[in-house]
DNA sequence: TCTGGGGTCCTTACCCTG
DNA sequence: TCTGCAGGGTAAGGACCC
């Protein structure tokens, strides 16, 4: 099959002509893991397709066959078969999407020096130094989005604005495959009659709490005055909405957001009520969390342990340690300590989950042996396990304790 | 119906210090 | 010495995003 024998009709929609100085891009792949596990079954191309794990995973992505069945993103997969038993399932292929997002940002590198990630399929662009080189705003949008179907094989839509906020929206209204120019002086026409749940940062809980103040829209935010919405909202909240509603957005593209956390969870197959196991689960996070913060270079200060029962209530749990560490068994040390403290006494657990925060760079972090602690140890190993991990795949080390799963602690 | 995983940011409460 | 207060750090939880 020929490349452009994939290419859908361009879905160009036009809110105004004027793009000078629309020099913010918000370039977002449609329906992302599903297009992408679709360039290798593409007979599949037209039906329902759904992208998620088994057990009590969630849908990840679906095409748009499949969320006309009334699928969405983050449904229990058990929903999902049950309301689209007809739609073919498929098990997410996280190595495919990492190599198609490495492309796609690639690509986007080759427009700006301006990229800001925000995810693995989409990202902000800012282009105002490629103008001369490339032409409009709205000539280098398309730019991109013919070059990611040449090259990836699936399509995405483009926000074209003057503030990131706007081309997010703008993106999301053209979707799929689509392109949408906002100009500064149509901004509050565009923005007005939207539904409040298009703001970013109004989820369900907010969009709720705002229907209960009368207002549905966009524009009826605008109008209300910032002391009933802080009030309603919280200071920064409040404060936040009624900027947007306006247009006002001033954050600029930013390519080096520093890590603030790094985390890993992991919801068991069933309900865990055996201390030995949870303790084993809570060895294999760590030694993962610490591995990801040796291989960025952060060091973190701050751990955290997340636990979530059998009936979803959740609690966390943290401590701040007495300088930052990115070892595996520092980390284990702390996350244990706070799961006894806890004293939960057989009690059936769903998820658990490790967290570090208050993450700085590891060679800005000063290193202060501690009393009677010996200069090679503990992070010298784990650094010789990255380096057998990196030769020899993840699984080639682990702690002795995980080697055997079944095993119990003694 | 039955709810993943990896993040960010905000609010509130509490403690400590000056 | 005691009290009130402000400000910073920490802890916990909640809402939201993709």
């Amino acid at each position: 099959m020929s490349r452009s024998q994939v290419r859908r009709p361009t879905g160009r929609i036009g809110f105004g002509v004027d793009d000078a100085d629309c020099t913010i891009l918000h370039v977002d792949m449609d329906a992302f893991y599903a297009s992408v596990s679709l360039r290798t079954r593409p007979e599949l191309h037209g039906t329902p397709v759904i992208v998620g794990g088994g057990g009590r995973s969630v849908v990840l992505s679906a095409t748009y066959e499949a969320r006309a069945l009334g699928i969405h993103s983050a449904m229990p997969m058990s929903r999902a078969r049950r309301i689209a038993p007809q739609a073919v399932f498929i098990e997410p292929d996280h190595r495919a999407y990492a190599q198609v997002s490495r492309g796609v940002m690639a690509l986007f590198a080759s427009i700006t020096p301006l990229v800001e990630p925000l995810s693995l399929d989409e990202a902000f662009l800012d282009v105002s130094g490629a103008l001369r080189r490339l032409g409009s705003p709205t000539a280098i949008a398309e730019l991109i989005r013919a070059r990611v179907q040449d090259e990836q094989l699936i399509t995405c839509s483009v926000g074209v604005a003057t503030t990131k906020f706007v081309a997010k929206l703008a993106s999301t209204r053209s979707k799929p495959d689509g392109l949408l120019v906002v100009p500064a002086d149509r901004v509050i026409d565009f923005l007005h009659p939207l539904p409040v749940g298009a703001l970013w940062g109004v989820g369900e809980k907010t969009e709720a709490q705002l229907t209960r103040l009368g207002l549905r829209t966009v524009g009826d935010i605008a109008n209300t005055p910032l002391a009933t919405l802080t009030r309603a909202l919280g200071q920064a909240s409040g404060t936040h909405l009624h900027e947007l509603s306006w247009g006002r957005d001033p954050r600029s593209v930013n390519p080096h957001e520093p890590e603030k956390s790094v985390s890993n969870e992991e919801t068991f197959e069933h309900d865990i009520d055996d201390p030995a196991i949870i303790h084993a689960h809570l060895l294999a996070l760590a030694d993962k969390v610490a591995g990801r913060l040796r291989a960025a270079g952060y060091v973190g200060r701050t751990v955290s342990l997340k636990v979530r029962f059998a009936d979803f209530s959740t609690i966390t749990r943290s401590r701040t340690l007495p300088r930052p560490t990115d070892v595996g068994m520092e980390v284990y040390d702390t996350v244990r300590a706070l799961y006894e403290a806890l004293g939960l006494q057989r009690v059936r657990i769903r998820l658990v989950g490790v967290r570090m925060e208050g993450l700085v760079e590891a060679h800005d972090a000063p290193h202060q042996l501690l009393l009677g602690e010996p200069e090679h140890g503990r992070r010298e190993a784990e650094v010789a396990v990255d380096t057998l991990r990196a030769r020899y795949g993840s699984d080639a080390v682990r702690p002795a304790r995980l080697v055997n799963p079944d095993r119990r602690e003694q």
